[in-house]
DNA sequence: ACGGCGGTTTCCCATAAGTGCAACTTCAAT
DNA sequence: ATTGAAGTTGCACTTATGGGAAACCGCCGT
C-alpha cells in the first residue's frame, strides 16, 4: 500500500498548480479553504474504504459530483457538504472562525 | 455591561424556538450547523464593536445581507463567509470534519 | 414630535448549485 | 490483449437561492 496522503496531495499539486498557469493565483487568492475542503473529504472516504460512486449513493448523489467536490471545481453548498460528510462519511461537519 | 452571549442566545431562542412550532424541528433536521454560525458572527461582530452597517461595507456586501445571516434565515456561500470573516471581522474561518 | 441609527423584512432576479448522461482515461487483474 | 472498476470531465439543463435595493420598524436622544 502506498501512502495515500502524499500521493494525494501531490498528484493535486502537479494537476492545479503544476499545469495551469494563474490557476494557482486564483486558487490562494481566494483563500484555498476550498482546496482544503475537497482534499479533506477525499481523505475521510479514503479513510472509509468508500469508492466515489459509494459514498454518491448513501448521501443521495452521483459519483461525478463526488468528483467534482474532491477536485475544487465546484464551491459546495454548506447543506450539501453536510449532507454528504453527515450521511455519507458518518461524521460532522464543524465550522468555525477564529479571530 | 451585561453578559452579552447569554441574552444574545436567549433572544434568539425567543424568537425561534417559540415562536413557530415546527421551525425548531426544521432547524434541528439540518443539523443546526447554520444557527451556530449565525451566532458566531453576530458575537464577533459585537466583540469588535460593529454595526452590521460598518461590517458590511468592510467586506463588500450590504447591513440587510449580514442581518440574514445572523438569524440563520440564508444558507450562506463559504466563499462570502469567508469574504466577511476575513475582510469584515480581521478573523479566519475553518472548516473541519469529525469523523 | 421627529430624525437618525441599527436592525429586520420584503421583493426580486441573475447566477450558480446540482443533476444526469455519456464519453474518456487509468490502472489492475486475468 | 481485454475487461472492468474507479475516477475525471464536458455539456446541457433546471431550479433554488444567494444576495442586492429599498422599504420598514423600533428605539433613543434632543
Amino acid at each position: 500500500m502506498k501512502q495515500k496522503n502524499i500521493t494525494t496531495l501531490s498528484s493535486y499539486k502537479d494537476k492545479h498548480f503544476g499545469v495551469r498557469g494563474t490557476q494557482a493565483r486564483d486558487e490562494y487568492e481566494k483563500g484555498y479553504e476550498q482546496f482544503k475542503l475537497g482534499a479533506m473529504i477525499h481523505n475521510a472516504r479514503i479513510e472509509k474504504g468508500l469508492t466515489q460512486e459509494q459514498l454518491a449513493k448513501k448521501c443521495g448523489t452521483t459519483k461525478s459530483y463526488i468528483s467534482r467536490i474532491e477536485n475544487n471545481l465546484k464551491e459546495v453548498r454548506i447543506s450539501t457538504l453536510q449532507k454528504i460528510v453527515e450521511f455519507g462519511l458518518g461524521g460532522q461537519l464543524d465550522l468555525s472562525i477564529r479571530i
